[in-house]
DNA sequence: CTGAAAGCGCTTACAG
DNA sequence: CTGAAAGCGCTTACAG
């Protein structure tokens, strides 16, 4: 490929005025500057962002690490944040982290210029090894970490209030039992799941773990409660996907919903939206959420400092959770 | 952050030794590798895989172009690519297409190692200018372009074969019409809906265009039959999203699913599996064809020679479409 | 307004 | 086994 200094050698200027010339910066007369653009136009020539990212020190590329990008909130949130930071002229590096030991030293090797965290699987130690390579770097999360460098920014879901609505909602239409469906694991639950418990003092509830998709709901569900007498009045479950299995385990096991019991998801995708009974749902704008992740990360390269952001969910109520 | 030449300084020794020690090639002695070892430690040095690049002239990033990676089948694409690029030491730079005439050369700018486009943006003309630019290039794609560089791969969908096995399933499960729901427009139809088509040779048929979300597939079907006496006794949906959407349409419409009407979907997501009825969809190996666009991408930057590859989808027959 | 020159951080033939 | 040196393609103070 055509280089700048084949553009020069073509144009009979100097590499450096084909810099100028190419950035808009520095003075070039109009005569230089069309003799320039003729040599690129019959070379083809595109610069080397590559050998330019060297030079100025800022690739242009922020990394999202996600936990998976099969999951609507996710792909949602990076079809935004592409979107927002192409704008602006920033590339998106995407990855589901990989977890590897050498990971974090990858990512910076890329040298990229922001890292957008959203998966559970690097923990504040990593996280700081990126911050303190100066890298800036936005969080989405919502457990405090109270070691986190301060220079990162926290994107952060209220689940305290949105559970304690929930609950709230689920109990005036006569729920005595909630049972919580969780992604996590009992010994390392998320923000989610522990606003759910704290949502529920002085209530009985209990907790199925490590469950995140569809049929794996059903299955864990209905294998859970099929040797049971009674079965739960409720489910609040961590995402709609999970609580569309749900409500087929409860089919299954000849009850319905929501008349025998109730169903509440997370994410309002168009799963819970048209699924038949329609699920109750919260929504959690995670577009916002990959517009402040993209902003944010844009501020903190051009030297700004930037707060913390909270996200306010909503309860959406819909048949599956009605009286 | 240090550099190449910090560590050798520390260490004692001359940059060049520390690449040749660091990526393993050349001799180092066991006692100077332990130098240079303590003295990586002690800075945290991590290469820079940016001006590595400019030198080996391989950023060993592979650009993934799709149309929208909120839809499933793209999703799950991308996830697993990843996966299988990451193994491979290769990095995803992902975006949904910019319609910015400049597209092209910023790709180019970007040096990667592999365009995968799935895209129904770009023309063949886009498309042969990064091949000329001898950057690799998989293509997602069942229409055929005769002027299409010949360095491209494709990756083909086998549409026409299941089009017709999907006809005949409602032909003889008694639908006398049967009506396509595309995301495409009539003036530029993809390949799914011009197999459709062909299968219908012969018959009546009629054409959506332009709907791909489920809203939106409600609405439009909704409101297209709200004034007409008759219904169409079956839809063809572009994928399970508006499948989704067509059932609902029906029901507010006050006819069954599927003993009125017969629906059928596309890309076999867990929307198909759960939704009630369940719905009769294509599974197409989305997975794979993540798998494939990485290891055809990878052949072809080592210089191998790889041929096209064709993906043959698979008919599941649900409830939406039984008898 | 334009160009020669230093330098970004690396790789790799080549000489020793 | 090790190091000095050229070069990847660019930017940008600096001198003219």
């Amino acid at each position: 490929m055509a280089s700048r200094k084949d553009v020069a050698k073509l144009a009979g200027v100097s590499p450096a005025s084909v810099s100028y010339y190419v950035n808009k910066n520095g003075y070039v007369s109009k005569k230089t500057g069309d003799k320039i653009q003729k040599a690129i136009d019959e070379l083809q020539y595109v610069p080397n962002q590559i050998a330019r990212s060297l030079k100025i020190k800022n690739t242009k590329q922020l990394l999202f690490l996600c936990n998976d990008i099969r999951n609507p909130f996710y792909s949602q949130l990076v079809y935004r944040a592409t979107k927002s930071a192409a704008n602006l002229g920033y590339t998106i590096l995407f990855s589901s982290v990989v977890d590897n030991e050498d990971y974090i030293n990858k990512i910076l090797s890329y040298q990229v210029s922001g890292v957008f965290a959203s998966n559970n699987k690097m923990d504040v130690k990593q996280i700081n090894k990126i911050a303190k390579a100066q890298v800036p770097v936005v969080l989405l999360r919502d457990l405090d970490w109270d070691d986190l460098d301060s220079s990162v920014s926290l994107i952060k879901v209220d689940f305290s209030s949105i559970m304690k609505e929930i609950v709230t909602h689920l109990t005036e239409n006569g729920c005595d039992s909630i049972h919580y469906i969780s992604s996590s694991s009992i010994n390392n639950l998320d923000a989610k799941a522990i606003s759910f418990i704290n949502a529920m003092k002085g209530k009985s509830f209990s907790i199925i773990e490590k469950v995140s998709a569809t049929k794996e709901a059903h299955d864990t569900i209905y294998n859970t409660y099929k040797e049971k007498e009674d079965f739960p009045s409720s489910f609040v479950c961590t995402n709609d996907a999970v609580a569309l299995g749900c409500i087929r385990a409860v089919i299954d096991r000849g009850l319905r919903v929501p008349e025998d019991v109730k169903v509440v998801g997370f994410d309002n995708t168009n799963i819970s939206q048209y699924s038949n009974p329609e699920i109750s749902t919260v929504d959690i704008d995670s577009e916002a959420i990959g517009d402040f992740a993209v902003n944010i990360l844009l501020d903190k390269i051009n030297g700004k400092k930037r707060d913390h952001k909270k996200i306010i969910p909503r309860l959406i109520v819909r048949k599956s959770s009605m009286k």
